[in-house]
DNA sequence: TAGTAACTCTACCAGTTTTATAGACTAATG
DNA sequence: CATTAGTCTATAAAACTGGTAGAGTTACTA
């Protein structure tokens, strides 16, 4: 059941890397794709996307490029997954938001499967939706002060 | 993020009605297939994959068939789940049981990502592991008592 | 106000995975 | 020992994913 795509964990980042620059105003496409090991015309529909839903913002021109369109204690996980890789339910049918009937399903308000995946994806929301860019990033630190330091983001 | 596999809602579908027939004996691919509309031959792979795992047992000859290799309190969804579609995990390096490292991560040690996963796996895996095949067909009953009563099982 | 840096869009493609099918083979039961 | 029914191997269409190419457009700023 393995299921966040490359898409999205490459998405998520480019969004660390925002977050951490965030002071520094908007960063390249190109730097962005480099620093962070991602195919560049890959990122550049991915940045698309992150800005049509509202969570980047970009400038044109000359000292221009990308940076978040919120601070990052306004972006959650579930916000960015979802642009990236569709609703959080496992299956059609247990989605919130984006319910869609399934075919091999006779009579959804009986349907078992139905039933245990909806809990599970009241789980997982509870959790994508209340972790914020900016917890991620306090994460992140706490953890490389614990180890021995590395600069760089993993995903 | 979608990502039960109609494998696994077929393999599910065919767990229940199995459940349903427990006291009957075994049941025929051919019967299961078509009561429960799913093609034969896929469902012929599907009931050995689960065979194979255990969760099966099969009897050839006359009077054979497919039936549970355990009493259905004994079965968990997660332990189906696992055999179709794999580890829980929403990415492999925070999969408790098979993990694998994931290319584009420089040090899963503070990984961001990781880290959340990592809880939503738990998430999924509470829910999943504590749930068993009764569960699912008392709250299938329960459902059907409440509402207007079909008699198929839906997925 | 022109040049250029940088974003935007459309189209495409190759590889993999998923879903599904066909048929030969093997084993067990009555 | 014939029949019934499960097992295995191979194949293939279809959908999805990850990745690429290049033309076009916009907006800074000098």
């Amino acid at each position: 059941m393995t299921n966040l795509s490359r898409k999205a964990r490459y998405a998520l980042k480019a969004l660390y890397a925002l977050t951490a620059d965030e002071a520094r105003g908007p960063v390249l496409i190109a730097d962005l794709a480099e620093r962070e090991n991602i195919p560049r015309k890959f990122l550049e529909a991915i940045l698309l996307e992150l800005k049509n839903a509202g969570i980047l913002k970009s400038k044109k021109g000359k000292g221009g490029g990308y940076a978040l369109a919120r601070s990052a204690d306004q972006i959650t996980m579930g916000q960015i997954i979802r642009v990236i890789d569709g609703p959080l339910a496992p299956i059609p049918c247990a989605s919130e938001r984006v319910f869609v009937r399934c075919e091999e399903c006779t009579d959804e308000t009986i349907c078992g499967t139905r039933q245990v995946m909806k809990k599970v994806r009241d789980a997982i929301a509870a959790i994508l939706d209340s972790t914020t860019l900016a917890d991620v990033q306090t994460q992140i630190a706490r953890s490389r002060f614990s180890t021995t330091a590395t600069v760089t983001y993993s995903i």
